[in-house]
DNA sequence: ATGACAGCGCATCGGG
DNA sequence: CCCGATGCG
DNA sequence: GTCAT
């Protein structure tokens, strides 16, 4: 509406960005199309088109970008001539995908589901109220709140969503420690979501399972060096529910909750994962967990440029032989990691 | 021309 | 019931 | 769909 014709002489628009949402809008078609790396191939581009510094002008010139290939620079050519994509333009039109779209707005809904309401002939989130008996509970929850989840919540909430919540975890126990990741930690003025790491002392990784998965709670259990996780994690969650901050819930484990909180009556219902992290694993879960995601790809690459693997859970040296990593380094904070891979030490604010 | 593109916790399904 | 596979985030 | 092999 803003713009009609493009392609006047030296249009001020921002072009880029316009590109940008067109590529995002073919990603989010392919991932309900469940080509789940044809989505992140037209994500990658999207951000590299958002990133370059000029605008794009041609066809030829948009694909020196990383991620930019044939296919989508010609499609970025088609937009700069015409103003349209016609992939593009052909999928807005396709009522299929249309009621894919809007079925898979309610989270739990992807594009499985998604296929199979439409099969049963569901063609819209009014017709999920209808027919909830077709939903499991999460995704009941997700066509309860749908509006609200796809509000995005602004710094100044956060920031009190982040004081309830360590105050809250504090009176319980003074040795949990709970931190705020995500986009929040890296200073956005807004995020999707609430993602908070929780540790204390009592619970700690046995050093010789490590990354061996399932047996992992097995051992601690065996070890009887810690207490339950189960029991910690519940405590905080029991004690967010008692004071309705946490309404509703959507998956709960020994070591992850996902569900619903909200500040007040008056405020909007928003999406809240809480981890219960071992101790010794909790700062490699904080890097890890804080972002972005372009940075944490460039800081395990690193790593291995130095001889080590790095994940959620450990920072590894790894053995000359190429084979299999050693034992965890011990870490006790973010910037200690840093310092194991001789890098300087980037604040969070620094690192999207 | 062809494979990689991350791996994992939880809910749920489905075969044995 | 058990356990691996699948969907999802 | 893109990149690396």
């Amino acid at each position: 509406m803003a713009s009609e014709t493009k392609k006047s002489k030296s249009d001020n628009k921002d072009t880029n960005k316009e590109i940008a949402n067109m590529l995002n809008e073919l990603a989010e078609y392919e991932k309900n199309n469940k080509q789940r790396h044809k989505y992140n191939a037209y994500r990658k581009a999207a951000q590299s088109v958002l990133a370059s510094s000029n605008q794009i002008k041609s066809a030829s010139e948009a694909k020196k970008l990383n991620g930019v290939g044939q296919k989508i620079a010609e499609k970025i050519g088609q937009y700069l001539e015409t103003g349209k994509m016609e992939k593009l333009e052909k999928i807005k039109t396709n009522f299929n995908a249309n009621v894919i779209k809007e079925l898979t707005r309610v989270t739990g809904i992807g594009p499985t589901h998604a296929h199979k309401l439409f099969d049963e002939g569901i063609r819209s989130i009014e017709d999920l109220k209808q027919n909830q008996d077709k939903l499991n509970h999460h995704q009941k929850i997700g066509l309860k709140y749908v509006d609200d989840f796809e509000k995005r919540i602004p710094r100044e909430e956060m920031i009190r969503l982040k004081d309830l919540i360590v105050q809250q975890v504090e009176a319980l126990d003074k040795d949990y420690l709970a931190s705020v990741c995500g986009s929040f930690r890296r200073g956005l003025e807004s995020s999707g979501d609430i993602d908070i790491l929780l540790t204390h002392p009592n619970f700690v990784s046995s050093s010789h399972v490590k990354e061996n998965k399932k047996s992992v709670l097995e051992s601690i259990k065996e070890k009887s060096l810690n207490t339950d996780p189960k029991d910690l994690l519940k405590k905080v969650i029991d004690k967010l529910i008692k004071i309705d901050f946490i309404t509703d819930t959507l998956a709960y484990g020994d070591t992850k909750f996902m569900g619903v909180c909200s500040l007040d009556k008056k405020a909007a219902f928003r999406r809240i994962d809480i981890r219960l992290i071992p101790n010794d694993q909790f700062y490699c879960g904080v890097l890890y967990f804080t972002g972005s995601d372009t940075f944490n790809r460039n800081m395990r690459k690193i790593a291995l440029e130095k001889g080590y693997t790095l994940n959620e859970y450990s920072l590894r040296k790894i053995n000359a032989s190429g084979r299999i990593p050693g034992k965890a380094e011990i870490v006790n904070s973010e910037k200690e990691i840093f310092d194991f891979l001789g890098m300087k030490y980037l604040k969070p604010e620094e690192r999207n």
